[in-house]
DNA sequence: CTGCATTCCGCAAACGATTGCGTAAATCGG
DNA sequence: CCGATTTACGCAATCGTTTGCGGAATGCAG
C-alpha cells in the first residue's frame, strides 16, 4: 500500500508546524492563520495529493461523517428512492451512509445496531419497521442521534417521521364507497410490522367513521407483504365464502398478489372485484390492470429523514420537531370500477317498480 | 454522549494492563494469556458492555473492516440483489459495507471513491459501469484491493467479474431464428456504459456467425436504459420505415418500453413482433407479456465479488483469478412467437409453386 | 515609553487500540 | 541443581489529526 500523505508531510515541506496545517486546510480555522501561509499550505497539500484521514480525526473529533442507515431489506423497491434522498441530502455535504439491512429480525437488528456504532456513525436514519426494538432507544438515550422513518418507537423521545396511513386508508376507502362498494376486505400487512399494524388500525377506525357496516367487512392478514402472501389470502377469501366486491391492500404487492388469486379463480378485477394498494412502488404503470394506490413519498421522505437528522445532530434536538406526517396522494388508475352488486341491485329496483 | 467503555476501563476493573485486555480480547492472542485471566477478562468487558472503537482500531492496524461499493443508482432494481449477495458474505464476517451512487458520471464516480478511501475502507467492490475512467486503476495500484463487477478495466491488473454477454445474445438471437425472425432490430444501450457497449458488440459478432445479412438487420440507439428511452427507439425504427419482425432489447427496461411505443401504434406483442429483454429484473412475471429475456445473476454476482475481494485483501492477490465469468440463462416466456412474415412467405411460396 | 490587548503560531497532550520488545517467572532438560 | 528455553505479561511507542494553552510579536491607547 503506497504510503499516505500526512499533515506532517505538509508541515515539513511549508516549514511550519503540523497544527498551522491543520487549521489552515480547516475553512472556518484557516482565518487564524495569515493568508500567505494559507496559500502555501493548501498548494502544498494539491500538490502532495493530500487526502484528510476520516479514522484519524474521527478518533480525535469523536465524528466520522457517515451515517448510518437501517432498513428491512435494500431489494423492497420502496426504500432504494428512501436512500437516495437521504444521500442526495448528506452527500454534498461530504457525508457517507453505511446502510445495513436487518430483515425484520429483532437480534439482527440489534447486532447491525453494534456494527454502526462500533465504526462510530455520527447519527442512525432507522427505517425498519419492526415493532418490538428496545436497543435503539436506548442508543438515541445514550446521546446518538436517531431519526426514526415510518415508526414512532414508544416511550421514546425519538423524532419520528410518518406517512399519514389514516388520510391513504380514508381515501381508498371513500374511493370504493364512492363505487358503491360495501363489501370490502382488507389485506392487512403482518402485524408485527408497524406499517401492517397502522393500516389495519385505519382501516377499522375510518370504516366505522365512514358508517360501513362491520357484518360486511372482512380481515385477511398476511404473514409477508409479498404478492404470493396477496394471492393466498384473496383465495383465502374467496373459500370463505362470504361476499365482497373489492379488496383493499395493505400494500401494493399484496394486492397485485391478490389481482392473481383472483384471476386463477376466473374473477377479473376490476369488473368482477375492484383491488386497492398503498404505496404506489415502482413499475406499476407497467402492470395490467393499472393499479389504484396510494402514493407515499420516497424519495422525499428520505431528504426529509436526513434534514432532521443534520438538526439533530447540529443542535442536540432542541429544534426539531419530534412528529413529521407526510401526506398521501391518492392515485386513481384501473383496478377499481364501479361495484357489480350495486348495478345489479338497481336492475332488481327497476324489476320491482314494474 | 454516554462515555464509552474502553480497554483502558477493564484494565483497570480486572487490574492487568491495556494491552493485556487487548490480547484477551482478540480470538488469536488470547492463547498468549492464561485462561483464567482470559475469562475475568471477558467477563468484565460483557459486564461493562464494552465494544470495540474500530476507528481507535482502524488507525492503528489501517484496517477498519468496512467496505466500499459503488454502483449506478441504487434505484435501479438490478443492483439491490447484488447488494444483498455482498452484504450475504461480507455481514457474517463483522464487515459494513458504504454504498456509493456514482449516477455514470466520472467526476462524480471521482469523488465518490475519495469519499471512500478517506474513511479507509479495506477493499472496493466497483460495479459501476461508465466506460471511461482512470482512477479506480490507480488506486488499485496504490495497493488497495479492487474487483470489478459488470466491466474489465483495460491496462489494469483488477480482477473483475463479468456476465456471458454474448452467450446471452446468441441465446436470443437463436431463438428468434428459431421461430423464423429473420428481420431483427436491437435496442442497444448507451454506448458510455460497459454493458451497453458489450452487447452491441456481442449483437454484431453473433448475428454474423449465426449467417444473418447485415440488411435485414437494424440498430437503434437508447441514450438511457429506460422505458421511455426503449419506447422512443421503437418508434423511431417504426418511422423508419424498414421492416422487422423481432425487437432485441439490451436490457428489460428497453424491451418494455419497445412493447409500449409498438401498442402507441397498435402493434401487438408478440404477434405482430417478437421482444426480447436481457437482465430478467424483478416483477417481469407481473408484467403482460411476460418477457422472454436473458437471466443474468444477480446476488450470486455479489457473493461471487465478495468472495474474490476477500481472497484479495487477505493474499494481496497471488490467489485471485484475473476473469470470471458469470454464466447466464435464456428465459422464454410470452413476449416471443412464431415471425409472421415467414407464415405469410410459406403461403407466397405455395401460391408460387402452384 | 509603558502597559494592555490582539494576533499568529508552536507545543504537546489527547483520542483508543495494537503490537514489538524486554523482563521476570516458570518450565524443561541434562 | 543449574543453564537454557519458554511463557506471560507490562511498557511505551505508534497511528494522524485536533485543539487548548502559552509565548512571542505586533499594534493601540494613554
Amino acid at each position: 500500500m503506497k504510503r499516505r500523505v500526512t499533515l506532517k508531510d505538509i508541515a515539513a515541506e511549508v516549514g511550519v508546524h503540523v497544527s498551522t496545517v491543520s487549521r489552515a486546510l480547516d475553512p472556518v480555522l484557516s482565518s487564524t492563520i495569515t493568508p500567505e501561509v494559507v496559500s502555501r499550505i493548501r498548494a502544498t497539500a494539491e500538490q502532495l495529493g493530500y487526502r484528510p484521514n476520516r479514522i484519524a480525526a474521527g478518533l480525535r473529533t469523536n465524528r466520522t461523517m457517515t451515517v448510518g442507515v437501517m432498513i428491512p431489506d435494500i431489494t423492497n423497491v420502496i426504500f432504494p428512492p428512501i436512500l437516495r434522498g437521504i444521500e442526495g441530502v448528506l452527500e454534498p455535504l461530504g457525508y457517507a451512509t453505511i446502510i445495513v439491512n436487518t430483515d425484520s429480525e429483532a437480534e439482527r437488528e440489534n447486532r447491525l445496531l453494534n456494527v454502526l456504532r462500533d465504526r462510530g456513525v455520527d447519527g442512525i436514519v432507522h427505517a425498519a419497521v419492526l415493532l418490538s426494538d428496545p436497543c435503539i432507544a436506548h442508543v438515541a438515550e445514550d446521546g446518538l442521534p436517531v431519526i426514526t422513518l415510518n415508526r414512532r418507537i414508544e416511550n421514546s423521545r425519538i423524532p419520528y417521521i410518518i406517512n399519514d396511513e389514516e388520510a391513504g386508508i380514508r381515501g381508498m376507502l371513500q374511493h370504493l364507497m364512492d363505487l358503491g362498494h360495501r363489501q370490502i376486505a382488507h389485506l392487512a400487512g403482518p402485524q408485527e410490522l408497524s406499517t401492517g399494524q397502522l393500516r389495519l388500525a385505519a382501516f377499522h377506525k375510518v370504516a366505522a367513521e365512514l358508517g360501513l357496516d362491520r357484518d360486511e367487512l372482512q380481515i385477511a392478514e398476511a404473514r409477508r407483504f409479498d404478492e404470493a402472501e396477496g394471492s393466498h389470502c384473496a383465495q383465502q377469501l374467496l373459500r370463505g365464502g362470504r361476499p365482497f366486491t373489492a379488496i383493499l391492500g395493505a400494500n401494493d404487492r399484496l394486492a397485485l398478489g391478490a389481482i392473481e388469486g383472483l384471476r386463477a379463480h376466473g374473477i377479473s378485477c376490476p369488473e368482477d372485484v375492484s383491488v386497492t394498494g398503498f404505496n404506489d412502488m415502482c413499475f406499476l404503470d407497467l402492470i395490467r390492470p393499472r393499479l389504484t394506490t396510494v402514493r407515499i413519498q420516497k424519495y422525499d421522505a428520505g431528504r426529509t429523514a436526513a434534514q432532521l437528522l443534520l438538526k439533530l445532530m447540529a443542535s442536540g434536538g432542541g429544534d426539531v420537531p419530534l412528529e413529521t406526517v407526510l401526506p398521501v396522494e391518492i392515485v386513481i388508475r384501473e383496478s377499481t370500477a364501479r361495484c357489480p352488486e350495486l348495478d345489479h341491485r338497481r336492475r332488481r329496483g327497476g324489476l320491482a317498480r314494474i
